[in-house]
RNA sequence: GUGGCUAUGGUGUAAUGGUAACACUAGAGCUUGUGGAGCUCUCGUCACGGGUUCGAUCCCCGUUAGCCACCCCA
């Protein structure tokens, strides 16, 4: 019996259906992307994955569990791993995100030459193991964009300019909201984490097990707990925004202040903490505006100051997000959009003969070539049954080329909506359906 | 990774411890070269494997997949 054949976990087919709306979002995006000047990257699927271990933190999910290793077939995952064990040749993955990808970019092909900032963006699937579910996919899609080599404030809003234009433009400006908050940056970063823990310390007892480790790993993550326990904690932590030091909250109140110059809805979120290492100062969601779930984040993002230094870069400030497409695409399927229509031929072929089938194969590579969309039911039977193919392909016009006609080298055009019919010579018909094409 | 729910033709649904019903879609046809209506027919080894039973699509277990909550993130 043979084993039914299925998509792997976590992986979905995207049939043409859904392919227009991913496609809408792909648009908006592009469009959006093109208009603020940015210019396309594309990067590998399969990265080492050190590149992915230094930037967003060893000892996050992604990194620890979430990664899909790639060797190849023929060598054992046991060889794989102990061939080339030094760090820096590690094994391969597939890309759990692109930013560290377009990090590296950067710096292997020095752009940082280039005119600054450089103003990057992407599309692309990603890949984590994760526990599948509406919304979360192992294999996914992102849109994002990277702008490298600009530390002002005016660049964090303009990033979140970029995003949110983008879903905007997919009509979803009225029920999302940007949610902002600072984490500090390497200066004052290590000094939040030490009066978070202390705060935290104090309640220890309290906390969840999670969270209990999350006290020597990120005490950042647990101010994002959602246990009850927790969450009493947290609410009498001290605020983050005081703990910043000087730079980072003029920084911050700079990125505000152009963000209600550019008149976006935003809220400030001191809860929100983003769980890759690489964020300093700037970090931000877009998601419902009321809609606990966090599935509904669409989009993040923030910004990496010290990200490309780590690589081995010169200290160069960053600037960043990330959309979700899938999310996206699940939330304007929910809403009444213009449905797209499937895709309509202009001229439908039907044939009668084998003589006529060579005919019919000439004529579809004329039409083609002048961009005239064909369809034909090349096998089918009766001239009856091509009708009702032509019919329900809702092309305008139908080809006929019989017997007679294949031997006459002449086609009978008709036109579907009043059954009208004229012979052409087979030399004419480009022109003849290109009169009536125009027509219409 | 943890807990829970689910799994019936291509799609959406129904019923039942004795091998499945309906709608839509698709294909074939309703006499030979003309479509849109109508009619007829076709398409499921009831996700997979095992168990209980005289007998399982229905009960039990496992696997796989989807979904929900957690976790994580986009």
């Amino acid at each position: 019996m043979p084993k039914k054949i299925q998509t792997v976990r976590g992986m979905t087919d995207i049939l043409p259906r859904q392919q227009v709306f991913f496609e809408r979002v792909f648009q908006a995006f592009r469009v959006t992307a093109r208009a603020f000047g940015f210019e396309q990257i594309e990067t590998p699927l399969v990265e080492e994955a050190g590149l992915f271990a230094r930037a967003i933190g060893e000892g996050s999910d992604i990194v620890t569990k979430q990664m899909f290793a790639v060797s190849r077939l023929a060598d054992s995952p046991r060889q794989a791993r102990t061939k080339g064990t030094d760090d820096e040749k590690g094994e391969l993955v597939l890309r759990p995100e692109a930013t560290a990808s377009v990090v590296r970019a950067y710096i292997e092909h020095g752009m940082h030459t280039w005119p600054q900032p450089v103003k990057l963006s992407y599309i692309g699937p990603m890949f984590r193991y994760e526990r599948p579910q509406a919304g979360r996919y192992r294999q996914f899609w992102q849109a994002g964009v990277e702008i490298i080599g600009e530390g002002d404030a005016s660049i964090d809003a303009l990033t979140m300019l970029v995003g949110w234009q983008t879903l905007e433009k997919l009509g979803l400006g009225e029920q999302l909201v940007i949610s902002v908050n600072s984490v500090g940056d390497k200066a004052c970063r290590p000094r939040i984490r030490k009066q978070l823990a202390a705060h935290f310390e104090k309640h220890a007892d309290a906390l969840c097990e999670d969270c209990q480790e999350r006290l020597k790993t990120n005490p950042l993550r647990i101010l994002d707990c959602k246990q009850d326990s927790c969450r009493k904690i947290a609410e009498s932590a001290p605020e983050l925004i005081d703990l910043l030091c000087e730079d980072c909250r003029a920084h911050f109140r700079m990125t505000l202040e152009y963000l209600d110059e550019l008149g976006l809805p935003y809220e400030l979120s001191q809860r929100l903490v983003r769980g890759l290492d690489y964020y300093t100062r700037t970090v931000f969601e877009i998601g419902a505006l009321n809609d606990e779930a966090r599935q509904s984040s669409l989009l993040g993002g923030g910004r990496y100051d010290t990200l490309i230094e780590e690589y081995g870069g010169r200290p160069t400030p960053a600037s960043g997000f990330a959309i979700g497409v899938e999310r996206v695409v699940e939330l304007i399927k929910t809403k009444k959009m213009p449905s797209v229509q499937p895709l309509t031929p202009q001229v439908f072929l039907i044939q009668l003969s084998e003589g006529a089938r060579k005919a019919a194969l000439r004529v579809a590579r004329t039409l083609t070539k002048n961009d005239i969309q064909v369809s034909s039911g090349m096998t089918k039977g009766s001239l009856k049954a091509q009708l009702r193919s032509a019919d329900r392909s809702k092309a305008p016009i139908s080809l006929i080329i019989g017997q007679r006609e294949a031997f006459d080298a002449t086609a009978i055009v008709r036109e579907m909506d009043d059954g009208s019919q004229e012979t052409v010579a087979q030399s004419a018909i480009l022109e003849t359906i290109r009169k009536r094409l125009s027509q219409k």
